[in-house]
DNA sequence: TGGATTTGACCAGC
DNA sequence: GCTGGTCAAATCCA
């Protein structure tokens, strides 16, 4: 077996382990912010996975590189900087950047000696109301101009909750690569013209378009989380087949839990995904 | 008009 | 002096 399909399953298997105790956590009502934290690792090792299954043996390059910079806690630069990194975290995402569920304002873009993309860089919203000083930033790929290589600098010290605009990190940072830098910030404002509900859905997905066939959807229902549009925009609305059941390779049988493949009224989106119990019992069917 | 992005200037580390 | 990170005025858009 190849080095990298095993560094796949590892991760694999990291995610499911992630995610049992992350069911485990919403079923014992423990907090928001450490089932945020799972998710946004889940989501990271998925990516990850995807990438390393995808990826032309560069790519793999790439991929095995950010690992390595993790691990190592990156940002060597300025000394400054350095009192930042207790938390420093690089993802690679493709096709678009991997959205985590907070809000950035941009604050800066800069070209990058040695690079021929600019790195953007981004401060959490909440940077003054609530003195969070969570950084990330983000860069595309030279090899692959598909692929974003986004590093978090700090921790979230805000409360999610109460992010003001109803945008997405996704549509942020996207909007300053894309064909007119505009088209993403109109993008994001349709997103938060969707009616605000008090019921949100989360997703956890494997985000790129081309993993469809293969695409599974688990859905959180959230009471708690109030900022899920950008979530949604990015995914039901490219991602989702009607809902089916499915055995993996490995024997186990998985049912995917998926939307209407056009969602334009997102109170049907959430009769679909029930009650929080539900994705729990779920959960607990796939692992017992 | 307010909020967000853009972009040149400035600052600090090497 | 070079480079990366941040600031802030200008600009854009709903």
């Amino acid at each position: 077996m190849a080095m990298e399909e095993k560094i796949v399953i590892n991760e694999l298997e990291q995610g499911r382990e992630l995610t049992k105790r992350l069911i485990n956590n919403l079923k014992h009502t423990s907090s928001i912010e450490s089932s945020k934290v799972m998710i946004s690792e889940i989501l990271r090792i998925y990516q990850n996975a995807i990438l390393m299954l995808s990826f032309k043996e560069d790519d793999k390059n790439i991929l095995k590189r950010s690992r390595e910079i993790e691990v190592k806690n990156v940002s060597k630069k300025r000394k400054e900087s350095d009192k930042k990194t207790e938390d420093v975290k690089v993802f690679v995402g493709k096709g678009q950047e991997i959205d985590d569920g907070y809000c950035w304002r941009k604050y800066g873009q800069k070209e990058i000696h040695g690079s021929s993309n600019p790195r953007g860089y981004f401060r959490c919203t909440n940077r003054f109301t609530q003195k969070c000083l969570a950084v990330k930033q983000v860069q595309r790929s030279d090899k692959d101009p598909s692929i974003f290589e986004v590093k978090y600098v700090g921790n979230h010290t805000c409360n999610n909750n109460s992010t003001s605009p109803k945008t997405t990190a996704a549509s942020f940072s996207v909007s300053m690569f894309g064909e007119g830098s505009r088209v993403g910030l109109r993008e994001q404002r349709e997103d938060t013209k969707k009616p605000k509900k008090t019921e949100q859905v989360m997703m956890i997905s494997l985000e790129d378009v081309e993993y469809k066939d293969i695409f599974r959807t688990y859905s959180i229902s959230n009471h708690e989380i109030e900022d899920g549009g950008g979530w949604k925009s990015n995914i039901f609305q490219e991602n989702l087949s009607p809902a089916t059941t499915t055995t993996s390779g490995s024997g186990m049988t998985s049912e995917i839990v998926t939307a209407p493949a056009a969602v334009e009224d997102w109170g049907d989106v959430d009769s679909y995904f029930s009650s929080l119990d539900n994705i729990i019992d779920l959960g607990q069917d796939l692992w017992s």
